[in-house]
DNA sequence: TCAATCAATAGCCATTTGGTTATTGATTTT
DNA sequence: AAAATCAATAACCAAATGGCTATTGATTGA
């Protein structure tokens, strides 16, 4: 019953997690302990965070001996966007009835 | 420090909530009586989603008689597009960056 | 006027969430 | 080989969240 979307959602909305992948998007490619290290909170929050974004398809992790270096995956924004503009197209749509609606009553 | 783009994520989030919201979007302006037919919760529960979907700026409210009818706010989306493109946008410079250091390299 | 209806609020409860410290496993470094 | 470092996992805890029922206030209908 939960699908992608709400993952995704779910995902984004805490204010740290969102902050670790927009440090993500920003200057690409950063190591646990990099992250650790302005987060403001321990490594192993950190991590959990990061196990949750890529859960979400937010990010990949590379292991390089004992670091694992992880980065943005921007395509899994693709649901965000899209859920954006269905909502905005549904108000279009709804916005064309009513002029059609009063063009009739014109007439 | 918790500003409009944490509580538009925050609010979007639940899915029950972003259910209403969407209906709001689809169906045009619904009476908190008719939201609750379907909403599958209790209409207290209904009522405190809304009031939260009007916190962050995503519904507004109208009264008439006893009646309460809730509309979805487009504009409050805004932030989240933005974000989402800022976002897009950072990856971008990044890949303009990878793009000119290979282009160097080459020469 | 009295009963019924609508939506908001109050008070409560179970679950989820985001954090912590302690530990473990794996890899480097000395 | 032993010590140090890095990141994940385990176990726990407090706070936030989303739901419920009961109640209230306001409006409408009989």
């Amino acid at each position: 019953m939960t699908n992608a979307r709400d993952v995704l959602f779910r995902t984004l909305a805490d204010p740290t997690r969102r902050a670790i992948f927009e440090r993500l998007c920003r200057q690409g490619e950063q190591t646990v302990g990099a992250l650790t290290a302005q987060a403001g909170i321990s490594q192993p929050a950190v991590s959990k965070h990061l196990g949750l974004l890529r859960q979400a398809g937010l990010v990949r992790d590379r292991h390089e001996g004992r670091q694992t270096h992880y980065s943005a995956q921007l395509g899994a924004l693709a649901p965000l966007m899209d859920w954006t503009s269905e909502m905005a197209g549904f108000w279009e749509a709804r916005f064309d009835q009513l002029e059609d609606l009063l063009k009739r009553m014109d007439q």
